[in-house]
DNA sequence: CGGCCTGTTCATTTGGAATTGAACGAAACG
DNA sequence: CGTTTCGTTCAATTCCAAATGAACAGGCCG
């Protein structure tokens, strides 16, 4: 009695469930929250694109939920808004970007460099701690761990150009 | 009264702190229990192996959470059984691979693949419903997305090998 | 054999991230 | 102005993966 008894395109066909699993998979695998995926999962399938409130009913998810994952995937490059062509439309239309080389930038710049770049300032605090042990053999053991994590930070720091240039074609 | 007074070796020492700490910080990213981090952290820093106790008492954490985490870690071939030398201890101590490429390479065939091909099983079905659509413009439509799903996935699948190869130095 | 030690399994609990929903702007109308 | 509509914010709630811990398996040793 007080969802809409329905009638209209309220739920997702079949095909649209789908696609939104994908999604939701994928951004799990990546460490996103769901909604993300289903959001983006929405516009990638849609072929006009969608408003804040067209994700709340066809998702069935809440308005905070909407706003938030909107907010992230616009953080990401990976929505844009649809300046619907010269309407004097109040309300903001949402549609994704679907080329892969923004969508990995994206990515890259927002949740991976941050993490890199807080690593190695902690690897450096780490060394400084290592510095001060007393006993040479066992400074020295931890001087080699310590180059090692470097070492990978480096390679990962190394390896995300690669990634953009491969996945940019 | 319940947890030991303490005398001994069983809060780890600022230096491990910090370094489980990193390990922490690092595995949450690549979506990984936080005891893994833990587990892989102390052993990582520890100049000879630990047993499964160690883990237990040094880190705080559950017999199971040990246990499960070994196992995981183990099956990333991030840590392997110390064979403490001729040693006949009953015991069993585990020591870390600390060979990057290793890591990532148990990493890719442990989590990404998986998810990649289970991917790909996905948007074949994908493209079947698709075909079914009635309206040729939304099949259409609906056609160009799913291509670029699949390109999105071969890209992926290509990038592991690159991946691999700059990571092995 | 029977007690003992090491490690595994799995039903239950828990902690923390994601989601909700109500309160709050802000700006477009009359 | 007051009203309405669109969207954001954030404290409270929900939910689920991770952690717990007790029961269990199996091997060793007297």
């Amino acid at each position: 009695m007080d969802l809409p008894p329905d009638g209209s395109t309220q739920e997702l066909d079949p095909l649209e469930r789908q696609v939104v699993d994908v999604f939701v998979d994928g951004v799990r695998v990546l460490g996103l929250p769901r909604s993300i995926g289903e959001i983006y999962g929405l516009l990638f399938i849609s072929r006009s694109p969608l408003s804040l409130d067209d994700l709340v009913t066809r998702l069935n998810i809440s308005k905070g939920s909407a706003s938030q994952g909107l907010r992230m995937l616009k953080s990401l490059g990976a929505v844009r808004e649809a300046n619907g062509s010269g309407g004097t439309e109040r309300r903001t239309y949402y549609e994704p970007a679907v080329e892969l080389k923004r969508l990995v930038g994206g990515f890259i710049r927002e949740q991976i460099r941050p993490h890199l770049d807080s690593g190695r300032a902690k690897i450096e605090r780490l060394a400084q701690t290592a510095g001060t042990v007393e006993d040479p053999e066992h400074r020295k053991f931890l001087h080699d761990r310590v180059e090692r994590l470097d070492q990978w930070m480096r390679s990962g720091g190394r390896v995300l150009p690669v990634l953009q240039k491969i996945l940019g074609q």
